[in-house]
DNA sequence: TCAATAACTAAACGATTGTTTAGTTATTTT
DNA sequence: AAAATAACTAAACAATCGTTTAGTTATTGA
């Protein structure tokens, strides 16, 4: 019965989840995202509240774009080969604009203390999980695989993602591959 | 020929070290500085200059402490063996009040952007070619190792240690020592 | 066509950021 | 003892933080 909103949300989170990206949480101003997403502050905030608000939705917005990249291993029938296929998509994921800026995810939880905002922290174990039961399933695909060393080398994959994702902040790109290539080195 | 200053600066920055630790350098406020480290934001300033300045002082500081438990990698005779202790102490070396908060040169590297101090993130480059070298020099201590191997080697361990800081921010100890068993892995 | 409604602009909000400065107190040397 | 000096306290600084609000503009349904 009014007017209709000149911007689409969808669109505007993909700028601001670009941003957060770029800068982490807290470095990351209402000023820079107002320019970045080319909207005003009010509009923000009717739309998604607060600033923790307009993180939180940026964290899915990153977890569906991440999404693509789960597929592939989602398909594969060789286990450990794909879980490989994974970590070099994840690496290329992070190009261009956001080459050294590593993962959004991982970055928050590093960054997020305590007393952060608890369905922020929750949205991240969340996505940690669901990473985790992926290479999981991927693992059950090789044969004569007990289910205990299946939990302990989930444990190791994932762990290896965080630090591949870490060490993509500060690493040259060949020593990224290097490490790939050692982490399934007998795995 | 005057007032002599009523705090020690090495004692005043291992607290201000300890706040970094815990909470990162965004959210360590000058407020928080000035009550962890009992003195007055005049004598920060006339001591280390800016915030910038007390963080630079608190890396130094924590690199001193992180020099303990790198002395017995430096007298190991077994290298990978050596290499693996490390790793544990490097865990436990977190504990208590900084259990579950990484490492605080892995934090700064983190959260630190491409605009940063350049004296910071120069001392951060430091010191991972510091852990490098240590590790290298443990590696060659292993019989029959060539040299790319043992600098690949080098790589993938120091990655493998950003890898174990940032996920011990997020899992549990258990997992960490699976992670590190399996780091060593035919390594 | 016109009242209703919501999205818009832009200014202001109080709080807090890192930093500086004025004024006071304590210690030193001559 | 008294002038000199530096460390102290505490208040204020401008700038920016995330958030809100008042006022305007555009679109809607009756």
């Amino acid at each position: 019965m009014a007017r209709k909103k000149n911007y689409n949300e969808d669109e505007v989170i993909e700028k601001a989840m670009r941003l957060f990206w770029r800068n982490g949480y807290e470095t990351t101003s209402m000023q820079m995202l107002e320019k970045e997403m080319g909207i005003n502050k009010f509009s923000i905030y009717s739309s998604f509240g607060s600033k923790n608000g307009v993180f939180l939705e940026s964290i899915k917005c990153y977890k569906k774009k991440l999404n693509d990249i789960l597929i592939p291993l989602k398909n594969t029938t060789n286990g450990v080969e794909g879980l490989k296929q994974y970590f070099y998509d994840f690496i290329a994921f992070s190009k261009d604009e956001h080459f050294g800026k590593g993962c959004l995810i991982t970055n928050a939880a590093n960054e997020l203390q305590e007393d952060a905002d608890s369905e922020i922290k929750a949205e991240l174990r969340k996505f940690t999980a669901e990473i985790r039961n992926q290479f999981a399933l991927a693992l059950q695909k090789e044969k004569n695989q007990d289910p205990n060393t299946i939990e302990k080398k989930a444990d190791y994959f994932i762990i290896s993602m965080f630090g591949l994702a870490s060490a993509s902040r500060v690493f040259q790109k060949n020593q990224l591959d290097n490490y790939i290539e050692n982490i399934f080195t007998n795995n």
